[in-house]
DNA sequence: ACCTAATGTCAGTTGTTTCTAACGTAAGAA
DNA sequence: TTCTTACGTTAGAAACAACTGACATTAGGT
């Protein structure tokens, strides 16, 4: 949770998050769009996907990035029972919820 | 915005937050809870202030410190946003709302 | 005036992050 | 097997953040 925080902390990695909010990528589309390196956005990826924030898939010699919707989910869960600790009861029943839907990624 | 993203990634800070969430603590009564040293609670207290996300006020030789609702107002709806840009319009509809009730710190 | 309490500020050290350039690797084409 | 493409990984530099100990400041008490 530690990670995930700090890694939306950072101004690139955010935008790299909205980048692959909707559709895969791949590395180098990513790096494309910012003007440090390729490393440089490698890194940050390996941050996001230890973070998890992000899921890799890998097809022949490209490695596809998306967002992980279950990591998303669970910084936000913290972020809100961090704003009001008060909200646990209410958390708790939403996780019976999800349980029930088995599955569901928000 | 980033200043305050920064601010409550780090773990000491957030639990500053938590501590001042409802009643003002002085820098002192603040720092006995770390086992850091004064100084560097006060560096916590002082990037916490910049952030926005912390109320100053001065008492004798005191200096009694708590949460700045506005300021993680803010943050929330930032976030908010982020998880999901098709907030905009709701956003803009709640902020029409504030200045409608004014001065109103949630 | 002098003293004490409560706190901030500074300088310097150590630890952490971020970046680049160079290198390594794995997949597939020729 | 050799070449190319698309990547990750590593080493080392540079920038940044976090601490501590020593000092400065400000409010009030005696």
């Amino acid at each position: 949770m530690e990670t995930a925080l700090k890694a939306i902390a950072a101004p690139r990695r955010r935008q790299i998050l909205r980048l692959v909010r909707d559709h895969e990528l791949s590395a180098g589309e990513i790096a494309l769009h910012f003007d440090v390196t390729r490393p440089a956005v490698s890194q940050d990826l390996t941050l996001l996907k230890e973070a998890g924030l992000l899921d890799e898939r890998r097809n022949g010699t490209k490695r596809l990035y998306r967002v992980r919707p279950a990591g998303l989910k669970d910084l936000r869960a913290f972020l809100e029972e961090f704003w009001d600790p008060r909200l646990d009861a209410l958390k708790l029943e939403a996780e019976r919820e999800e349980k029930r839907k088995d599955g569901n990624d928000d």
